[in-house]
DNA sequence: CAGCCTCACTTTTTT
DNA sequence: AGTGAGGCTG
């Protein structure tokens, strides 16, 4: 026991050891949040305090369960399995498989991607003609899932105006839908949950008496919803409630514009009666510079609940900063120095690019790619989500539940086999009419479409009957061929992937089969056949994108997956007004705040060395744009920062000597040219200041001479001006 | 009914 | 620039 708790600072010290009670821990970047967390468990379960049975842990990301799990195992010789460990989703779906009867669900009922779900939602617009252009399939999405996530159903939702009234009707529509094809979206597995444990006392009561003590990582990303589940279960309100050890840290926020409520903590602080808060502060990750920066840029937030990260490692290394003419520019001189950094041997896989839109990665991935350095990219498409990946799974869905008419739709015709449109609208209006799934309506038809449908039906019943007695990766086999599926892609030109990809998905079953069904000792087994557990767990683990994560690559992500992890080196490239900050968020409530904490985050993921870059032209959706620097920079004490390219009229810092003249001045002549105009000496792509709107650079230019106008780009806030030049005192910068 | 072409879209992302 | 969706033609 005594083995557990060394080594930990005084405040990790008083959270893992904190009495029986709700506890709140501000866990700042590199504090040694994840250890806390661990090392609680363990804690809890060595003196007795409880049993493995009576613990639940929460948290956001399967990755993040799995290293939980990972670190228990190390710390305690003991099966993990009692444990409920696990996502929001993940959990939810294991208890309402336990309790399908009693919500109301069949026993095999499938689960919707997003993807899924917005084609669930155009099927619905169409069968009840709605105007798609009126009410946007995306815009609906958002609007159904926003509420679920509030904890509305359509009887409770607000609507004051025509518009949003509709919304509800279409609300209410389409749950009816869901429920009708047994299916459920990512937030209905959460909402049908919560109402089940609001409703079914004898259940409630259970759970409740069960877990003693809940644990919940990244709390400052938790929904409305995830709030209210965790003080249901937690039995808040009987005179017993379960201890609730919540961590995260406010200034991590950056979630907020998928329904993350920062404003959870605060709530939680109050209605636990969280006797005191307890800060996390010393941060093991950052050399002192690193840190100072970051805690300068954060400070300008308003609303935090406050902290201040400290090291006692030395200040280290300034930022280094470079100014690229333009993005290409930007990106070669990023290449040369992590060229330099490998020959002085730092390993590839602890340099990491980031950046604020996944589309900046093509220039740096170019780069990479044509000076051969190895270089991994996150946050592609993900396995389960691979067009080819997701039919096959939909055969599988059919076979499992006939009544999904998403995966029906997906492959009645997929390969072709002669069906189409018309026949699948007399099918709608025969489902439609007799109020029966797709799959049923078949029998309804007649003449040429009940022949060609009817041939599909009697294709999936004998994929079911043949399949009946094999085991889950041999059913997937013998569905990859009995579809069509295989024969399809090996006829198509680029189909070598998609194969290999199919394939694949054999693998994932035989993994699957082999982690799902070792039945640990005193382990409740999950509900639910194979297949049906199977297909769960395709939907809500779509697939590590990161393969093969050990390789000795470059790493390239955007900053939101970067949270969480940490590099020796990070580069923070596309510093500039518009990108980062995104233009996007300026308009939005709070938007620049939870910029802020982005960049907080981008920040905090460098050990050793930070670089941040930026260009003063970028392609952009085929289009190049002028910006200048982000309003980040001054933000950050100019003694902290090292610019390599020279800062002419900088007002601030010294100006230095360019380190790579030579790359300089050689991608001037990569600079966007425009046709030759009298300006007035200035230039396209000039940084320029004016007396009211600050810095700015020209963006384009019409006239000549004492006509001339420029368009000026003010950066994020001021947009776009259009200015005479005869007028407006420009002054160059 | 199926393949081809044009058009609009494009922040961040997990489940 | 690259993709997905919808419309048109064979």
């Amino acid at each position: 026991m005594s083995r557990l708790l060394e080594n930990l600072n005084p405040e990790q010290l008083a959270a893992v050891t904190l009495p029986a009670q709700s506890g709140l821990i501000l866990a700042g970047a590199g504090s040694g949040k994840t250890r806390v967390l661990t090392t609680r468990i363990a804690w809890l379960l060595q003196t007795g305090q409880v049993s493995q049975a009576g613990i639940l842990a929460v948290t956001f990301t399967n990755k993040a369960a799995k290293e939980m799990l990972t670190r228990l195992g190390a710390m305690l010789p003991i099966n993990t399995r009692g444990m409920w460990i696990g996502t929001f989703h993940g959990l939810c779906n294991r208890f309402l498989r336990a309790h399908y009867r009693e919500a109301a669900l069949p026993q095999t009922f499938q689960i919707l991607d997003t993807a899924d779900q917005l084609a669930a939602i155009k099927r619905l617009l169409k069968v009840l003609n709605v105007d798609d252009e009126k009410f946007p399939p995306r815009e609906l999405q958002h609007f159904i899932n926003g509420n679920k996530e509030a904890g509305f159903r359509p009887h409770a939702v607000e609507a004051w105006d025509d518009y949003t009234r509709r919304r509800v009707e279409l609300y209410a529509e389409y749950d009816a839908q869901c429920q009708r094809e047994g299916v459920c979206d990512f937030p209905e597995l959460l909402l049908r949950a919560y109402e089940l444990l609001e409703r079914n006392e004898p259940i409630r009561r259970h759970y409740q008496a069960r877990f003693r003590h809940l644990l919940v990582d990244e709390f400052q990303d938790t929904n409305r919803l995830q709030y209210l589940w965790l003080k249901l279960i937690a039995g808040h309100a009987t005179p017993t409630p379960a201890a609730v050890f919540a961590v995260g840290d406010d200034d991590q926020s950056i979630y907020g514009f998928r329904g993350a409520e920062v404003g959870n903590m605060r709530d939680f602080e109050r209605e636990f009666q969280v006797p005191a808060v307890i800060r996390l502060e010393q941060n093991y990750r950052s050399h002192g510079n690193i840190l100072d920066a970051a805690n300068a840029i954060i400070a300008n937030n308003s609303k935090r609940l406050g902290k201040n990260l400290w090291t006692d490692q030395g200040s280290g290394e300034p930022i280094r900063v470079y100014e690229a003419v333009a993005d290409l520019d930007e990106a070669r001189w990023i290449v040369e120095e992590i060229q330099q950094l490998v020959r002085e041997g730092a390993a590839r896989s602890d340099i990491a690019l980031l950046y604020r839109s996944n589309a900046q990665s093509r220039v740096l991935e170019h780069q990479l790619f044509s000076l051969g350095i190895p270089y991994r990219v996150y946050g592609g498409l993900r396995f389960f989500e691979r067009q080819e990946i997701k039919h096959a799974l939909a055969y599988l869905r059919l076979m499992a539940n006939p009544d999904d008419d998403t995966a029906f739709v997906r492959v009645v015709n997929f390969p072709t086999r002669g069906i189409g449109a018309r026949s699948l609208e007399q099918l709608q209006d025969a489902a439609r009419t007799y109020n029966t799934s797709l799959y049923a309506a078949v029998s309804q038809l007649a003449g040429k479409p009940a022949q060609a449908i009817g041939a599909f039906i009697r294709l999936i019943e004998e994929m079911r009957l043949t399949t009946r007695e094999l085991r889950l990766p041999e059913m997937v086999d013998h569905i990859l061929d009995a579809s069509g599926l295989r024969a399809h892609y090996k006829a198509e030109r680029e189909g070598e992937e998609r194969l290999a990809n199919l394939d694949e998905l054999i693998n994932a079953a035989t993994n699957f089969i082999s982690e799902d069904s070792t039945p640990a000792e005193g382990e409740e087994v999950v509900a639910g056949d194979p297949l049906s557990r199977f297909l769960a767990h395709a939907s809500l683990e779509a697939g590590e994108h990161q393969a093969d994560a050990g390789q000795e690559a470059v790493q390239l992500m955007s900053v939101h997956a970067a949270k969480g992890l940490e590099f020796d080196v990070v580069f923070i490239t596309g510093l500039e007004d518009g990108l980062f900050p995104h233009e996007n968020s300026i308009t939005e409530l709070d938007g620049l705040e939870e910029e802020r904490r982005l960049m907080y985050v981008a920040v905090t993921r460098a050990r050793k060395r930070l670089y941040m870059s930026l260009a003063q032209s970028r392609m952009l959706h085929g289009q190049t744009r002028f910006a200048i620097k982000s309003r980040f920079f001054e933000e950050i004490p100019a003694e902290l920062l090292k610019w390599l390219t020279p800062r002419v009229q900088q007002g601030f810092g010294a100006v230095h000597t360019p380190t790579r003249n030579e790359a300089y001045a050689g991608s001037r002549a990569n600079a966007p040219r425009q046709a030759n105009r009298d300006l007035g000496g200035f230039r396209i792509g000039q940084s320029v200041r004016h007396a009211k709107f600050g810095s700015g650079v020209i963006v384009s230019a019409e006239g000549s001479g004492a006509d001339a106008r420029v368009q000026v780009n003010f950066g994020a806030g001021v947009g776009m001006k259009l200015l005479a030049l005869g007028v407006a005192k420009l002054e160059a910068e």
